[in-house]
RNA sequence: GGUCCGGUAGUACAGUUGGUUAGUACGCCAGCCUGUCACGCUGGAGGUCGAGGGUUCGAGCCCCUUCCGGAUCGCCA
């Protein structure tokens, strides 16, 4: 006979008098005495046996939790029904229970409540962990997203195109990690960080529009919507493409997936443009989450000078709330959070009911009120505070603009709030002082060659654009260079010579003397829309097998080390650091 | 790498001003219970209080060092 016939979320009322074999994990187990109901749990749903007889009852005592059983027997309908369980109509009397494996150890947590241990005990019994339905589903979830997605793409006219793992190290962006080479000697594969080249290199290939769900591996520490070490990209290029084809396409693909997905309200393409320097000047982030309605504003010329600590050469950003009720405990919290942040303070006045302003700085403020009142929109009620920096102003200023937003609870609820962020930068200054790529080598500068040529460097844009949603940034993408002369040129306002694309991008560069069709591609990171979706806040809930925040996989053991015939057969010598 | 918070039974946590035998809940073990729904009730076992050092008559508690975990910043083209 087969190991079952019915799985445990399956039997109804309507299965009353049938001989029905199931399996599952012994969930838990209610000893009356005179009777003992157990539950069996699979990937399904739950299902409910009971049994009287004194030979049955020892047996099932005995069977520990989370001990693999099966149960035949005669379905039977409940005297006493549970309206809350899809089978709960029924009950399993069984002729036989089988251990089919038994759970030999102590658990380290209980199932049900698998979520309340920590992190690093979850992760080292994940397969545990990973029984508990709310944990489980948060994968399944993931799953039919990624099918969604998937299908939408291919829908959409795109093709999946799988691209190696095994690959080159690129110089720019995140730290490689590499894989030595048994074949060449001192030679060392990398990981891709995102399958960037060749997708571009398939659009050389004439592959018209491209998808994938890649895996991208970035050698850099975690945080709570960021894993280290691994994740995915839905990653995608489109040839003959403009910036507004991929706004296009990535409108209908995110819409669909967060309507799809979510009862939220969700914005419809085409999603808010908002310019880089725009948003820096409005959320103080390039990343701004569009539910809070705080809109930062430049004051630097109505306070300079006003107090002590508004001197000359700060700029100072002003965030004005209305209807203010807080107490002092809530502004000085504030306070404090702004210089944990790194604020060298935070500074405030509130606007009393007959129109003065009162508290804080507001005796240096007054003389301005007027003109702070406009700037500002504030009323009797209102609150300002004010960040006054020589350098981050912008930065802090959307700090303060995000606690204030979410301290004051004016987030807009339950919705998804996208936006496109335009116009980046082509280059900025390093930390040396020299000129560096803002986003990355492969856009396309606006004005072409005759920008790069003829203007500031600095205010150069490029068709480089990130989609935004909730603060959130999800995707990053851009038009691509795809003119040798351009990109020439572009390496060499970077300092880099012609070598150097040679060297490093021989392929690309390559490829694009050989017709090169214009392109444009983006990659939504598929954890992040499966973390929104699931309105999970930490992206190691939506990951199967997620790493802990120092990129160890504590189930599996890695990194571990190897045996010293792996490290002769790949050429290595180990220099660690004396232990102590 | 910096800053902040934490580490007490298998798990989650409490532990007052430094003061007798370190508690609670769940889990585990034994017993009772005929309709439970994470059943309930009674009893029991289970602790290197992360580790090392110091202060003290006395340390889970105070101090120092160190390890580990979490949050955050740096970093993430």
């Amino acid at each position: 006979m087969e190991l079952r016939t019915h799985t445990c979320g399956e039997l109804r009322e309507s299965n009353v008098g049938e001989k029905v074999r199931l399996a599952g994990w012994l969930s838990s187990s209610r000893d009356l005495g005179a009777v003992i109901f157990f539950v069996l749990r699979d990937f399904y749903g739950y299902t409910q046996a009971v049994v009287s007889s004194e030979e049955q009852k020892e047996f099932v005592r005995s069977i520990p939790r989370e001990s693999t059983v099966s149960v035949e027997g005669t379905v039977i309908k409940r005297s006493a029904p549970n309206p809350d369980m899809p089978t709960g109509m029924i009950e399993v009397v069984p002729d036989k229970i089988e251990i089919l494996g038994k759970c030999y150890e102590q658990l380290p947590f209980e199932v049900a409540t698998s979520t309340q241990s920590r992190e690093d005990t979850r992760l080292k019994y994940r397969f545990l962990d990973l029984r508990n339905p709310e944990v489980k589903d948060k994968i399944v979830f993931r799953a039919k997203v990624v099918s969604w997605l998937r299908r939408k793409m291919t829908d959409m006219g795109f093709l999946e195109i799988t691209t190696p793992i095994l690959t080159s190290s690129s110089p720019e962006g995140a730290r490689d990690f590499i894989v030595p080479s048994r074949l060449h000697p001192g030679k060392f594969y990398a990981l891709p960080q995102a399958p960037q080249q060749y997708k571009q290199l398939l659009m050389a290939s004439g592959f018209d529009r491209y998808f994938q769900i890649a895996p991208c591996f970035r050698d850099e520490d975690a945080r709570a919507d960021r894993s280290p070490g691994e994740f995915y990209q839905l990653d995608t290029e489109m040839c003959f493409a403009t910036q507004e084809d991929v706004f296009a396409v990535m409108e209908e693909v995110l819409t669909g997936v967060f309507s799809a997905f979510s009862d939220w309200k969700v914005d419809k393409g085409p999603y808010r443009r908002i310019k880089y320097t725009d948003a820096m000047r409005d959320y103080g982030t390039d990343k701004p989450d569009l539910r809070n309605p705080l809109i930062i504003k430049d004051v630097t010329d109505i306070l300079t000078g006003k107090a002590p600590f508004f001197e000359a050469g700060k700029k100072i950003k002003a965030v004005g709330v209305e209807n203010f009720g807080e107490t002092r405990k809530f502004i000085d919290g504030l306070a404090e959070k702004c210089k944990l942040n790194g604020a060298s303070g935070m500074y405030w006045f509130k606007m009393d009911e007959k129109g003065e302003l009162a508290g804080g700085i507001a005796k240096f403020a007054a003389e301005c009120k007027d003109a702070l009142a406009e700037r500002l929109g504030l009323k009797p009620g209102s609150f300002a505070a004010i960040i006054a920096e020589e350098k981050d102003a912008e930065k802090q200023a959307g700090y303060l603009r995000t606690e204030l937003g979410v301290g004051l609870d004016l987030l807009e609820k339950n919705a998804y709030r996208f936006c496109w962020i335009v116009d980046f930068p082509m280059y900025e200054y390093d930390e040396e002082g020299n000129l560096t790529f803002c986003h990355n080598p492969f856009s396309m500068p606006q004005g072409g060659l005759d920008a790069l040529n003829n203007e500031n460097p600095l205010d150069i844009l490029a068709y480089q654009y990130d989609s935004v949603v909730n603060g959130v940034e999800l995707s990053s993408g851009a038009v691509r260079n795809h003119e040798p002369a351009i990109m020439e040129k572009a390496f060499e306002i970077a300092g880099y010579g012609k070598e150097v694309i040679e060297q490093k991008f021989s392929a690309l560069y390559n490829a694009f003397k050989f017709g090169a069709p214009p392109h444009a591609g983006i990659a939504p990171g598929v954890d992040r829309i499966v973390m929104l979706l699931a309105q999970e806040t930490s992206i190691r809930e939506v990951i199967v097998f997620p790493m802990d925040r120092n990129a160890r996989d504590i189930l599996m053991g890695a990194p571990s080390e190897v045996t010293d015939k792996q490290l002769r057969d790949v050429h290595i010598k180990l220099d660690l650091p004396k232990e102590g």
